[in-house]
RNA sequence: GCCCAGAUAGCUCAGUCGGUAGAGCAGAGGACUGAAAAUCCUCGUGUCGGCAGUUCGAUUCUGUCUCUGGGCA
């Protein structure tokens, strides 16, 4: 039990200042980052991802940001395997790992174990993909209906991504992702965790968002994004990344600059949305007020710390 | 000051041959186990500008007032 590594967890929606306040709790404590965002991984992906600087990361180590090129792809399992050591490293040097973002999914993965499943497979779902427009709308479903007709009913006709996911497993392992997924449950708990999240009323946030938005541009987010089209081709994954897919649709004259901004601060609010949903339902999350002046985070880890 | 056109959901607008109304967008809620900043689902009651008249019944017709565009002086 208390021989668990100790993990404070600072996840919640984009631009809720999550890496300020890490920033600032690691002033008082001897924390090092360990970074829970699937596009921060990216290198060259700067500004569009809000990756701390240089001169943040010189106050205290940053981890998991930089791991690889554009034309890699990167998964959860990926994430999980890299951070685990890392965090067991941090422990080992009598420091605290403390992991920051909002990638909902890599988080629950970190803290409780990902099921025994195959890995993706690029060659087997663009042949998937190939079956669906060849022979109609909906032929993935009515497959995944005949070998696996609990997840059938659990993911909607129209999720082609999830039904080509379950239809991956079960080719690969002879296995249903339901049965592989039943025993497992997010139930490893191999830390002791405090997860908190910074709490701000709706519309704060969004003026924090709509904020952040035009900052970026005005950092040079489109420059970034030419930057990457003059090395990488535009149909890399990483060219759907909120911010950076709108900017392409600029770059491709589908936008004017307005309508560029427009956009990223609508679809900003729409995934900050998602994330608040995701995050709202693990019930260990504690929401705080994310001033550290008030004291509360500080008790929170004080007690959690202490124990 | 006069003439014309508008005023309906947060926004843009449609509509009701008189029986209290619906699209798009915005927004809200939700799902999620190797693509997760991805992907997917659900959700439309609002003094139909105010007041009065006609009518069994007015958001709809009539009058009037207010406001907003445009035009003429």
């Amino acid at each position: 039990m208390t021989d668990k590594i100790p993990v404070i967890v600072i996840c919640g929606p984009t631009g809720s200042g999550k890496t300020a306040l890490a920033l600032e709790l690691s002033r008082f404590y001897p924390l090092e980052i360990v970074s829970a965002d699937s596009r921060q991984v990216y290198r060259r992906m700067d500004i569009g991802t809000a990756k701390a600087t240089a001169a943040e990361q010189a106050v205290v180590s940053h981890h998991l940001i930089d791991l690889i090129d554009p034309p890699e792809e990167f998964s959860v399992a990926d994430y999980v395997e890299r951070a685990r050591p890392v965090i067991a490293e941090i422990d080992s040097r009598g420091r605290v790992p403390c992991v920051v973002g909002g990638t909902g999914l890599y988080i629950r993965a970190l803290l409780g174990g990902l099921a025994n499943l195959p890995g993706g497979d690029a060659a087997l779902r663009a042949q998937l993909h190939r079956q669906e427009a060849t022979e109609g709308q909906g032929t993935l479903f009515r497959r995944l209906q005949r070998v696996d007709p609990e997840a059938a009913g659990r993911i909607h006709p129209h999720n082609l991504i999830r039904i080509v996911r379950a239809l991956e497993v079960y080719l690969l392992s002879g296995e249903t992702i339901t049965r592989l997924n039943a025993a497992h449950r997010f139930a490893e708990m191999p830390y002791r965790v405090l997860q908190l999240a910074p709490h701000w009323q709706r519309p704060d946030l969004y003026d924090r968002i709509d904020a952040r938005s035009r900052q970026m541009l005005d950092l040079g987010l489109v420059d970034e994004v030419t930057g990457l089209l003059q090395n990488y081709p535009a149909g890399l994954k990483i060219f759907q990344t909120l911010g950076y897919r709108e900017v392409l649709r600029y770059l491709r004259r589908e936008f004017n600059a307005e309508e560029m901004l427009d956009e990223i601060r609508k679809q900003t609010r729409r995934y900050a949305k998602r994330q608040l949903t995701w995050f709202k339902k693990e019930a260990q999350t504690i929401w705080v007020d994310s001033s550290i002046k008030s004291g509360r985070v500080t008790k929170y880890i004080d007690d959690f710390l202490l124990r």
